[in-house]
DNA sequence: AGTGCAGCGTACCGTACGGTACGGTTCCGG
DNA sequence: CCGGAACCGTACCGTACGGTACGCTGCACT
């Protein structure tokens, strides 16, 4: 509601040579970091006039917030839920979507665009922070939420609190890894596969419910076995 | 351009009127962020020159350097580990650990000084980042994952890999609340003994011994003696 | 062909910032 | 009282960047 008119709603799509573009852009941060994004840099690395800059994007900040639209919009690959059923079936699914949530969060545009809003977000005010949390967290949860309802209503899960539930999930599945990333550390072995059917027999080990935590008990039931 | 030997290594420390200038610095950092830090404005908040500046620091980068190692210089309270034996005392002190890890990542300096490190963070290079993970996080893991090995010691905790048990603790603590934090979202309603007293319970499930998690089933309990 | 529009490249402007230099003041040791 | 060191305040410099203006080219449409 706080947004001022000239910030994107997200929504919108961009032209082909627009896209090129913000395609030039997102490059540009993520070799050189914010500092290396100025416009004039921009309109150098794209082929274009920075006169064009500003009459598609407003300002710098309008290309910011265009940058994570668009990435945004590139990642929107949502394969529709299987009909399959049963406690394996569940695990695969959020195995699945756990290292997808893996694979984004240390990819290399994920990270400097993280970076950029974190960096320019102040105290109250995060234009950017906020648009990234729309477009990056929001579907990640609302998938992941609608799995665990399933997982719940199948009577495979037991939980009160979804969004409580899901944020545990996250919390299992990422751990310190993100902010690690941002700040510079390198993930020196972690295993997105692995971390993922980790994390997710913890997660049954926790919620699930009792008739079907009993066969997990031997901590190998969730397909990928640790090799250490 | 690689820094130059003038970067701090943590260990040194400074002036009672140093200490005063690095202060004003965290203050308009916090409040403006990055982009208010400049040599002018802390000079001007300080009352100081900017040639003292430049004299004690070395140049800007030095001084966010010192400002990083003055804030850790100034948290280095920790309590000596208590004695107690048993379950209760063992989730009591990694109760402690977790609220005071949530304050601490909650807190204004550190929010802003962990932005300023990740949005000048850059592929590779990282030279705040470093120090930030040396003195912020380095502290934190080191404590816990002593009482963690007590526990093991004891018999109450059941694992392999003190460091991967330390990371599901920390996940289970923190979930995505710093970087929501970091992006500018605000934390509803959490209330960090609440959430530490959960997490804890929640790791004594996957992580205690089953003579052990027993007594623990009543999730309600789990002795939060913080009345948080 | 003529006309207009979109866009490229470049030059330009104002400002803000990092970093340096300099004069003036305070304080301390001798 | 003297000399010097530390330091403050300010002025100054060069540069880099956001944003604007302008001239030119190529294309689409009639």
């Amino acid at each position: 509601m706080a947004s001022p008119p000239s910030i994107a709603t997200g929504n919108e799509t961009y032209s082909p040579r627009q896209n090129a573009v913000l395609e030039s852009a997102l490059g540009l941060l993520v070799e050189g970091g914010e500092r290396a994004l100025t416009t004039a840099g921009v309109a150098r690395a794209a082929n274009c006039s920075k006169e064009s800059l500003y009459k598609w994007f407003g300002d710098r900040d309008g290309l910011l917030a265009a940058m994570i639209t668009f990435q945004s919009s590139k990642v929107k690959a949502a394969p529709a839920a299987s009909g399959a059923r049963g406690r394996a079936a569940l695990a695969a699914q959020l195995a699945g979507i756990a290292v997808n949530l893996l694979k984004v969060l240390a990819g290399d545009v994920s990270l400097a665009l993280n970076r950029l809003a974190i960096g320019q977000a102040r105290r109250g005010e995060a234009d950017l922070g906020l648009l990234l949390r729309e477009h990056g967290r929001k579907p990640i949860e609302t998938r992941l939420s609608a799995l665990l309802e399933a997982g719940r209503r199948e009577r495979l899960l037991d939980f009160a609190d979804t969004r409580e539930a899901y944020r545990t999930l996250y919390g299992l599945i990422v751990r310190d890894m993100h902010v690690r990333l941002l700040l510079g550390d390198s993930l020196d072995g972690e295993e997105p596969a692995k971390r993922a059917a980790q994390a997710i027999d913890e997660f049954f080990r926790l919620f699930g419910t009792e008739e079907n935590t009993g066969p997990a008990r031997e901590r190998t039931g969730a397909g990928n076995e640790r090799t250490g």
